[in-house]
RNA sequence: GCCCCCGUAGUUCAAUGGAUAGAAUGAGAAACUUCUAAUUUCUAGAUGGAGGUUCGAUUCCUCCCGGGGGUACCA
């Protein structure tokens, strides 16, 4: 409805800039405001003088008379509020008409793919809590485009290759046993690689060591190459482990080392065509104009780097799937990154494909510094699992710690606090579900629905509140991908939850006398229940009937 | 140094350039013989500082202060 506002005016006042939004409660359920109309006394500008002849008072009553006419069926009154603002008030029947077809999404994909890149654990290093983040982010995001209409591809994209595979190698082959790695692949490994890294303080050789075991592990030597596939493979196994309890799903792992072959060309072809050039021994791109710090696309070793990957692999997308957009749903501190890599793609021909750094926060600690472990290291997300699950089980625990990386804004940082996340009052998944119960439990000792859900006899305000909530599910959803922001789609199924318990709290449904309203009121319940289960299940929580 | 992100009640978070800056939590009251009190209702409390653009700024611009991240051979 807001979309059809809004084209309306552009269409008809293509000269003024309206913006319509949500007003504060009780003033209506749009609005748009023409306050600068009205305080533009003179009306400078050409068109409008002509327009209006100079009077703004009477332009605002023409554009108000003029959205009486086109929406005189959806609302059933416009007004312009004393302060310069339209406000607009659905009509009943606008609802009533409407509201069945609520879960109806509009087709804004229009089955145009759109790659979503998300968690990205390394191979051979535990997931923590940044990991999850992405996970959880990109999963949701991942549902809501698909709901929307578009073809969704969810890429796990693995940090399965790079310098630490070399030192891995090397740490393993001095100090690795078989056995330890077989029976706790991912700690062992990951042990391995921190003490290389402690080593390496007192015995600087090792980093030379490493590169070497990662540059024979590009040129294809056997024995590094199946140790390499051996840490993989029992990474993969953990992994999953997490994604299972996580309940998230991906269409494909190919990750960083796929692109491999793909890399020693792709230089090569950067170079003749002059965009890339050697500096200091290693091949760099320049780019000045874009206000950006030079790009390193192979070392002086001539071994490749990150970035290298990330083009070959964006070539490969853009030419396999041809996506619309990618999505990265990558931290924040990899913004230059992101920024090297558009701009690349910009000078290189790789530009038909929008791309689009998905970046989020950190995850804090109580005392606001990177969340830690006990041993100093980021927290491994097994941990966060475990101990969600082990204070409030499955269903709720995980849906918990999903919902509370959820309703946050993306960019800011979010501080971890067990107290908070699992906090069963206020603003809280467990609060959602809960909520869910109560409606799951009256649609239970209801038995079967009647199909006529006669609703106009519902005008109780709580009801009709309800009712307009509700029918503004799929633009919330709308604007939660056009921002990549699923806080609004948290906001939203908090507030109506809000509201639903309140309509709980305040007028019965199954205790109803009247007949005609019981009906229309489990009608209503009814599809609060969809409403619900919908949300929950695009964010990837959990809708129990009891809790 | 340069680049990016952030700064809002005691605390944790909201707010496409718009209305009386919303919630949660904590604190203080109230409501269960009634569909799950993990609920609801009421009370108290905030935009880091200085300018600028605008009819209107938490939002945009400049500077300052504070926190975090990045800054070529890690990812």
């Amino acid at each position: 409805m807001k979309k059809q506002i809004q084209e309306f005016l552009r269409k008809e006042h293509p000269d003024i800039d309206f913006a319509v939004s949500y007003p504060p409660e009780g003033l209506g359920d749009y609005s748009t405001n023409i306050a600068f109309l009205l305080a533009r006394q003179s009306l400078g500008e050409g068109g409008l003088a002509k327009k209006t002849g100079g009077n703004p008072q009477k332009l605002a009553l023409s554009i108000v008379e003029g959205l009486r006419n086109e929406f005189k069926n959806q609302f059933e009154k416009i007004e312009i509020a004393k302060n310069g603002f339209i406000n607009f008030y659905l009509s009943k029947k606008y609802l009533l008409d409407n509201l069945s077809e609520v879960l109806k999404f509009p087709d804004i994909g229009k089955s145009k793919t759109v790659i979503v890149e998300y968690s990205q654990p390394n191979i051979a290093k535990v997931m923590h809590v940044g990991h999850l983040r992405s996970t959880v982010l990109g999963d949701a995001l991942a549902n809501i485009y698909e709901a929307l209409g578009y073809k969704v591809i969810r890429w796990n994209y693995l940090g399965d290759w790079g310098t630490q595979f070399g030192k891995l190698i090397s740490a393993y082959k001095m100090w690795g046993k078989e056995e330890e790695v077989k029976t706790n692949p991912i700690e062992t490994l990951n042990d391995l690689y921190v003490r290389f890294h402690d080593e390496l303080k007192n015995r600087p050789e090792l980093e030379e060591k490493g590169r070497e075991e990662f540059k024979k592990l590009e040129e294809g030597d056997e024995e590094n190459r199946k140790l390499w596939k051996w840490f993989k493979n029992e990474s993969l196994k953990e992994f999953e482990k997490i994604y299972r309890i996580l309940g998230v799903k991906f269409d494909t792992y190919t990750g960083e080392s796929s692109f491999e072959k793909d890399l020693k060309p792709l230089v090569e072809e950067l170079r003749n065509k002059g965009i890339a050039k050697e500096s200091q021994g290693a091949v760099i791109i320049s780019l000045d104009q874009f206000n950006l710090l030079p790009a390193l696309i192979q070392r002086s070793d001539g071994a490749s780097l990150y970035l290298t990957r990330d083009i070959a692999a964006l070539k490969y997308r853009i030419k396999e799937y041809k996506p619309e957009k990618i999505l990265y749903v990558v931290g924040n501190e990899q913004s230059l990154h992101f920024d090297q890599l558009k701009a690349i793609a910009k000078i290189s021909g790789l530009d038909e494909t929008e791309i689009s750094h998905i970046k989020f926060g950190l995850i804090l600690g109580k005392d606001k510094k990177k969340l830690s472990s006990r041993e100093g290291g980021a927290v491994p997300i097994k941990e966060l699992i475990d101990k969600a699950v082990e204070l409030s089980g499955k269903a709720v625990g995980i849906s918990a710690l999903k919902y509370f990386i959820l309703k946050e804004h993306r960019l800011s940082d979010i501080v971890f606090d067990w107290d908070r996340i699992l906090n069963l009052k206020g603003d809280s998944g467990p609060y959602l579900q809960y909520t869910y119960a109560r409606l799951a439990s009256i649609k239970s000792k209801a038995g079967t629905i009647s199909k006529s859900k006669n609703l106009e006899s519902l005008n109780k305000e709580i009801d009709v509140s309800l009712m307009k909530k509700m029918i503004k599910f799929p633009e919330i959803l709308t604007l939660t991908v056009e921002n990549n922001l699923t806080n609004i789609l948290t906001l939203y199924l908090y507030e109506l939850c809000n509201l639903i318990n309140r309509f709980y709290e305040s007028v019965p449904v199954l205790k109803e006398d009247d007949e005609k309203i019981r009906n229309a009121r489990l009608g209503l319940v009814s599809l609060m229940i969809q409403i619900l289960e919908k949300g929950f299940n695009l964010l990837g929580i959990e809708a129990p009937e009891r809790i």
